[in-house]
DNA sequence: TTGAATTGTGAACAGTGCTTAATTATAATA
DNA sequence: TATTATAATTAAGCACTGTTCACAATTCAA
């Protein structure tokens, strides 16, 4: 049994985090159990109440390592000297990838559904929002003349949007389920959503 | 204690039906279990099990409800008499307006994750696959070139999309979440996309 | 009225999240 | 070095969960 000289605090809070992600990986949230997490690495249940408000802090935290993950590939050196629109394209192209790679891990982040009493922290909802901030920034250049507020829109939908395909492939909702696919069907809503971007009259 | 004289088997079945649909409007997911449910209504936690394979089961017939009552808004009398392109608009009004109306409910349907060895039922799949033919139908009008297979790739990407907008306009996960916002969105995506699928060129 | 068939129960099992009194190991002090 | 104080860790316990199944209660048929 482990002592408290074995480990410190910050090393017992990623060995927690690292055996519940891959709790998650092999058995989705389902398999995620508080006796499970720390029996895996040596403690017991009490000492992930020292490190974590509770499970669903945990799986916050999971799910903040997962979006800085996915933050970091959609802003890696690979999307240097892309136009415009290829660099729209390969983000969804990465988006999709990353939710096929590990799909339990990517589809934690949807399925913590917050109670109103217990509000989602600030500094996660940040998180989320720098997805939308990347393709923001990539919608801006082709409709120079958008304001703000409705590059937010753009971005909202249209990300929205490959969420949700995404999300239906993943769970099997669509008549055609495979990567392939769910590719065919972000790319094909990413281009006509463009045409009817680049082209509108103000 | 209820006896077996009391009700008939298929009475039993809605009652829990009804029970459960109650308990997840108010609750949620997280609120539904078996003991709550039977004994909403008079009975035990074995009388479940006469009736329904077990929670997941009951869950499926659930959202088999749900989504049936979602296909007779978007097949309803108020849906004749429309220009093609309102007819999509007017969809994604009533898909939006059905999901902010029972929030829980609704996204219930999505928050059933089936495992591998417990396949979707045909059946179900099959609920699912009509709300995606309606919108299929309605695309078909606006680009009578369109083959078959693309119209169902147009239809599962932009409804897809207009799911993807709603969950996360419903978790919170956007800038802005108010219904009135979302609907905006789905009008902007549904607006933006059609322009690309109508000037296409084969 | 008796026996068979059906209907419903509720205890039991193995699990869950979370709390907390007690215990143990370390560090600081005398 | 021995003792005390401090912090780390445990393990038992609470109130739940889904699911099963031997048993009891009720009804129907003979």
């Amino acid at each position: 049994m482990a002592r408290r000289s074995d480990h410190s605090h910050d090393e017992i809070r990623d060995m927690i985090l690292n055996a519940a992600e891959t709790i998650v990986m092999e058995h989705g949230l389902k398999g995620l159990s508080t006796r499970k997490v720390t029996s895996d690495i040596g403690y017991t249940v009490g000492t992930l109440y020292l490190v974590f408000k509770n499970l669903d802090d945990l799986v916050t935290h999971i799910n903040a390592r997962t979006l800085n993950r996915l933050y970091l590939l959609m802003t890696g050196d690979e999307m240097k000297d892309l136009s415009q629109k290829e660099h729209l394209f390969r983000l969804g192209h990465i988006y999709v990838n990353f939710a096929y790679a590990d799909p339990h891990r990517w589809a934690l982040i949807y399925e913590q559904h917050y109670s109103k009493d217990d509000a989602i922290p600030g500094w996660y909802k940040k998180n989320i929002q720098n997805m939308f901030t990347i393709v923001e920034e990539t919608l801006k250049p082709l409709a120079p003349t958008c304001t703000d507020s409705e590059i937010t829109q753009a971005a909202s939908s249209l990300w929205a949007g490959v969420y949700g395909i995404c999300m239906l492939g993943i769970t099997q909702k669509l008549s055609c389920s495979g990567k392939e696919h769910v590719l065919d069907l972000v790319e094909y809503l990413t281009n006509n959503f463009l045409k009817g971007f680049s082209d509108r009259k103000i």
